[in-house]
DNA sequence: TGCCATCGGAAATAATATTGCGTATGGCAG
DNA sequence: CTGCCATACGCAATATTATTTCCGATGGCA
């Protein structure tokens, strides 16, 4: 069968200049894929409306315009063993775009950074990293800071999760900031 | 049908003191499903090498077990509207307790923010923002600055993403850093 | 008015999910 | 050493879903 991974082509790639105008089915479609992207499709259609075969057209179109980037479980990090999680505040010695660019290789190559933002302003970069335990987030916090062009590394550790759900507010834009 | 949501009951809550050895094959699954939250038991079972079935039986368990705490498509942002991620970082006035609380569920009613983090050290709280342009953060921002026992914010935009995908690295734990 | 593009739905078929049940395996007590 | 039991697998049957095909309704537009 075909994967439900949405294929990283041109379209997505490029930004997906493609017009595109999502009307209240879609939006509660992907709504509801947020919030159990598991559901199955018949579901899915009752929930949204209108019969499961429009339905599944609507999914499939919403993934190819780039608007699903794919589907994923979330787990749960500290049930695996994941007790740290921790931010890192990096300062580079050279800004010069072949600089960053070897530094966001870099980072994505280590499995224990999750997330990494180039920031404007002091920070070059914004690390979210997750760890067993301390001694190896200090570990990866000493590679960190002896990797090429790192001037500098400063971590938070984080003390508790007050909110932390991958979805995008959809609809409620207008209402409520 | 079953919600595919896994549910918050008292298992997941009080942490899951339930022993529970993951084997070999409950790292594949945990590991495929992460990658596609919505691939086929059919399919799943083939990759990690049994049949449906037990693949099955073994996906619900990891479910109630707490391993598995949700399926959520992944939405491109920038595709539906959000141009800006910026993160916050919040002083408050006062620490205690029940003033961490109220602040925690003040950042929880704001679809904005996407993420909160209580950190150690100087920032109380870093927060994980979206917004559809330059002024809608501002007026996140305002409000953050002028709500309850808030002293002080300081906030960053991001410039690009490096690195994003919510994903636990599993296995290779012991390989890399 | 008539053509065409778009989109939904019914029906049929192909795949999957799910259940029930029998069997193999390994730990362990007798 | 043997038999019991708990555990986990897989086959087979059934219930649900996914997916395709095709037809009809709707609305823009020449």
């Amino acid at each position: 069968m075909l994967s439900r991974v949405v294929p990283d082509d041109a379209a997505t790639t490029l930004e997906s200049p493609v017009p595109y105008r999502l009307d209240a089915i879609d939006h509660r479609i992907l709504k509801e894929l947020q919030e159990d992207g598991r559901m199955t499709n018949v579901e899915l259609a009752r929930r949204v409306g209108i019969s499961p075969p429009p339905c599944l057209r609507r999914v499939r179109a919403l993934e190819e315009a780039g608007f699903i980037t794919g589907y994923r479980a979330l787990l749960d990090e500290k049930r695996l063993g994941y007790e740290v999680t921790a931010f890192a505040m990096v300062h580079l010695s050279s800004q010069a775009e072949a600089d960053l660019v070897a530094f966001e290789a870099y980072v994505r190559s280590k499995p224990l950074v999750r997330e990494c933002w180039m920031l404007s302003g002091e920070i070059d970069f914004l690390l979210k990293c997750v760890a067993p335990n301390l001694s190896t987030f200090q570990a990866l916090v000493a590679e960190l800071t002896s990797a090429p062009n790192v001037r500098n590394v400063k971590t938070t550790l984080t003390l508790r999760n007050s909110k932390n759900d991958p979805i995008v507010p959809l609809e409620l834009d207008r209402l409520a900031v």
